[in-house]
DNA sequence: AGCCTCCTTGGAAGCGCTCCCAACCATAGC
DNA sequence: GCTATGGTTGGGAGCGCTTCCAAGGAGGCT
């Protein structure tokens, strides 16, 4: 009775761990695997419209969280990047159907992607990492609406009318959400938000680039970048345009990596937790793990948004 | 005998599978874990001292490409960053001795780090990547002292005396080499390399802007900085010098990440196959396991060198 | 037609652990 | 001194798979 039954008297207790130490014994993972039908295991999933961000510092920094929560739990992490060579129906049943998982973490799954739902098949516990419509979803966001509208604010604020925006893809939810704050902030202020204004990009560097030289055609004073990668190529397209940050355009980002801080003017941007997405996920997911195993039954869904932050630098042109 | 038997009769199998299809069954991985001692899980280690460095693209790069592998293998990777918060003999525990992992990559694990000894104790197979001295470890590795020849060389080329360089973590052997191939080729072309002219980094963009704030005051004409985070940090410090790249001070990174093309002026660099690297210690590390399960013993030890390549772009100066 | 061989198939043991239950011992109460 | 009680310990079953072996069946040979 290695695992702390109460029963156990302290001699015959140091005396088995006498033998332990002696023997250099470990128990065998897989086989109380077998016995408990726990694994100690979780997964994390990252779907392929997501894999190709993968380089984006937001997947690193927001793995760094989980593994952390992961390590002082005492769990594994096995990381699944859907990288579209195997087809994704093998994929879902890899993961949701390995018989390895405890449990599944799904970094940013597009609302109509296959894997949730494969997931409540096998009533396997998750957490989605973003918001999801359908309610039995246990999910971590932050508000990205609440973002959007403080960093559009601010531009607003500064006296900027003609304010752009450069959206995230809008097949996922933050690049939906980030927009919708966008918009509605626009739309308090009785500003018009031209088709001219608003331009569609993938979250990278390269897109943000194409996307501000395409808005550059009308003339916005301001622009809001639904991440930094984007906003640090929207500086390079308005530089390339021979304009001035932020004399002649100002630029707000979204997310504050750290190279946010390295890019001159340094970025104002809205910061999200990202480290603590990644550790509030592992750790929501295991509490219900634990609870279910505890009780016996699902128990009830769990939410979170987290709050984010609006943090003025030198791109706003406010300092 | 779902496992390809070979005398089994084919209306055998297609009866079998029939119910197999029909029942919605499938095997239990830990079941079979424990009768085959085998899980088909591998561990991806990244030691404490490069867990810091994990938000730089590099990681995320050589991760996609291990994953990559890891789907086509049919295997899963389990991710264990050291973040300092759990003392690292629990992890060397929770790593060498949890039973659930096949096998180890070993992320740049430097010289003297125990995670090397304790999986040779636990007889685990594992691959490093990065070379190592003692002739029992497998790695994958660049030519890191190649590629750094070239770099130096061809700014020597350009008819450059002074250059200085950005070293990466001399305790880390990418480092180490990196440092070598650049005083070799300045040896062989009889330049002197001053100690004003050498000065060490940890890889990142922060760092680079550091050392090279340090170097502007030996006025080298060029600079090569180990990794192309610390080149972008040096073209930075640069220019807060009110220096112009390539013209006042030409620079050359080591790398060739994504960011290299975003930087202006694009990044002269040394490309390494980041992704590979990933891909081929997976391969590697899944043919050893492979060949001890047939053969019964540790097979012969395999080491790979991949190539680097010099990508000219602007910073140079010679375009 | 009988026998041998090879192919096929079903069954049992075992992987190393947990969990449960029954047996045990000691102590205390009557 | 005997039973009741509670705390302690050892043993057996079972988790779901693989692997090995023996029994059964089909076919080919003499």
């Amino acid at each position: 009775m290695i695992n702390d039954h109460p029963n156990v008297s302290a001699a015959t207790r140091a005396r088995v761990e006498a033998a332990i130490e002696k023997c250099n014994y470990r128990p065998h993972a897989v086989a109380r695997s077998l016995a408990t039908s726990r694994t100690n295991i979780l997964g994390m999933v990252v779907p392929e419209s997501v894999t190709k961000l993968f380089t984006d510092p937001y997947f690193p920094l927001m793995l760094r969280g989980a593994t952390e929560a992961c390590n002082r739990r005492g769990y594994h992490l096995i990381l699944s990047l859907f990288t579209g060579s195997i087809e994704s129906s093998v994929m879902h049943d890899r993961v949701a159907r390995s018989g390895y998982l405890d449990g599944v973490i799904a970094a940013n799954a597009s609302l109509d992607d296959k894997l949730i739902p494969s997931l409540f098949e096998e009533a396997l516990p998750f957490v989605n990492i973003g918001r999801h419509p359908d309610d039995r979803v246990n999910y971590v966001d932050v508000d990205n609406i609440g973002g959007a509208r403080m960093a559009t604010e601010h531009l607003i604020r500064q006296g900027h009318r003609r304010i752009a925006t450069i959206s995230g893809p809008l097949d996922m939810t933050p690049g939906q959400d980030r927009l919708d704050g966008f918009r509605e902030m626009m739309s308090t202020h009785r500003l018009p938000v031209s088709e001219e204004l608003v331009a569609e990009g993938d979250f990278t560097e390269a897109g943000g680039r194409a996307a501000m030289m395409q808005l550059l055609a009308a003339d916005p004073t301001a622009v809001f970048a639904a991440s930094d990668s984007m906003a640090i190529g929207a500086i390079k397209a308005i530089r390339a345009a021979s304009k001035q940050v932020p004399e002649d355009v100002a630029v707000v980002g979204f997310d504050d990596i750290p190279s946010a801080l390295t890019v001159d003017p340094e970025l104002t941007t809205v910061r999200q937790p990202i480290e603590r997405i990644g550790q509030l996920a592992v750790d929501t997911l295991i509490d219900l793990i634990e609870a279910e195993a505890k009780e016996g039954s699902p128990s009830s869904t769990r939410r979170f948004v987290l709050p984010t932050e609006l943090v003025v630098r030198g791109s706003c042109g406010s300092r």
